[in-house]
DNA sequence: CTATGCCAAATTGTTAATATTTATTGATAA
DNA sequence: TTATCAATAAATATTAACAATTTGGCATAG
């Protein structure tokens, strides 16, 4: 009788070990894909090591993770430089994803059982009550969780762990430039407001299982953030 | 003047380093995907260090690098493991890949130049010409070869290197199981005939632009094998 | 037959040594 | 006098060897 703990919590990637190359690995991502390091900054070893407490071991598995995410590059024998940004990266990535997300929605409708109605609905009812908070960074931080619980119980529905787990992993590269779109909009009301309404929309055009037209929402629904994006990054004299 | 060598061969994944940590993850890939281990063998540090002639450094980074591809589990503080193999996921990856395909082939159809369709026609072409090579094994792999270049020529047309990528990850997963179908139809002359007349089908609708003729064509193409796998599996006594 | 304790083997992390790279300084030529 | 090239030195990355913690198996005793 095996205590049932078959490790099936797939945050992020799975989680390779639990002991510190996994905990080196995921600081270094969520500081990354916060920008706490600049696109193309060189990643240096003893810097790495007094931050995050790991020798050279660990520290090499997890920023050969980082590399398999796509969010370090690696170049031959001159160490690990954060990967770099770019606008051309920024409109394929969010291109990919709204091609995917549509996909995954499109097999969700087809495929999604009562259960998964129940789940979207009630994703989307906690996800609408995030709107009286007073702090902005909590306000923010718990209208993220909700908002991606709402997109991943709307994806879950087309039953395929492989889409899913695909569509993780273009979310992790989705992120580092989603973040300064998150930062850029200070979350105003009326901007809460418009995505509220969006989601409304989207909602009742999958509960009544209109392919076409779920799918043209959630397309604009994705692509919304990358002309803000964009000015973000030509700000910064990225090109 | 720098000699242009711009590592731009992203073959699998991105070369994470070109010394001794990556030629140890590619062979292991390799022997991996042929069946040389089996489904859950575990993957002794000793055994690999005198089989691959590294070190437990480099050796930990290629384990790390085949645990994001998803053909290594490893398991808290009791090592690595060959993944296993099941009907379920043999199910879900070759579903999983005929959706994505399809959208790719959808997009390519959509976006494609004349340049798209002049590399699908001649990698068409150099596909059917592999018909009259008298060693199997030969056979086998420039079939293979071709059939692949085919199949790539066709996706890129999709103009997304994201989209792509994924589709690359997705097919390192699917090769495990295609190597069953491959070693078990011996690449006989009347299956070979048959996926000949496919192809010229698919490059047909492809060429007239039908997107949905294409679509239901590239699946049933894809999911061909599935049957003759899910025998194989069945007869090693995998659920 | 079962449970507990000991031994062996494997994984994990650290440290040191080697090789490659980069930056600085000096010299030479224009 | 200035700029470029080369050489040396310092720093950093990469690898291998070593040590420690943990796990699983086996034997013995109850």
């Amino acid at each position: 009788m095996e205590p049932g703990f078959k490790e099936e919590n797939s945050r992020e990637k799975d989680a390779p070990r639990q002991n510190l190359a996994i905990s080196a690995y995921r600081q270094l991502k969520h500081d990354i894909i916060r920008g706490r390091y600049a696109p193309e900054q060189k990643l240096l070893m003893s810097h790495l090591k007094e931050q995050y407490g790991a020798s050279t071991g660990p520290l090499r598995e997890a920023l050969s993770q980082l590399v398999a995410d796509r969010l370090v590059v690696a170049i031959s024998q001159r160490g690990y430089r954060v990967a770099p940004m770019s606008l051309a990266e920024l409109n394929d990535i969010y291109d990919a994803r709204a091609q995917l997300e549509g996909l995954i929605l499109r097999l969700a409708i087809e495929r999604g059982d009562d259960d998964w109605e129940a789940t979207v609905l009630a994703t989307a009812h906690r996800l609408a009550k995030v709107t009286d908070i007073n702090t902005p960074d909590d306000l923010l931080d718990l209208w993220d969780q909700r908002h991606k619980a709402f997109h991943t119980a709307i994806a879950s529905g087309c039953n395929s762990p492989h889409l899913l787990q695909m569509r993780n992993t273009l979310f992790d590269q989705v992120e580092r430039y989603r973040h300064l779109w998150l930062q850029e909009t200070v979350m105003s009301p009326q901007a809460l407001e418009l995505k509220r309404q969006e989601h409304a929309a989207l909602v009742d055009v999958i509960l009544a299982r209109d392919t076409a037209e779920a799918d043209t929402l959630m397309r604009d629904h994705l692509m919304t953030p990358v002309p803000i994006i964009t000015r973000v990054l030509k700000d910064r004299g990225i090109s």
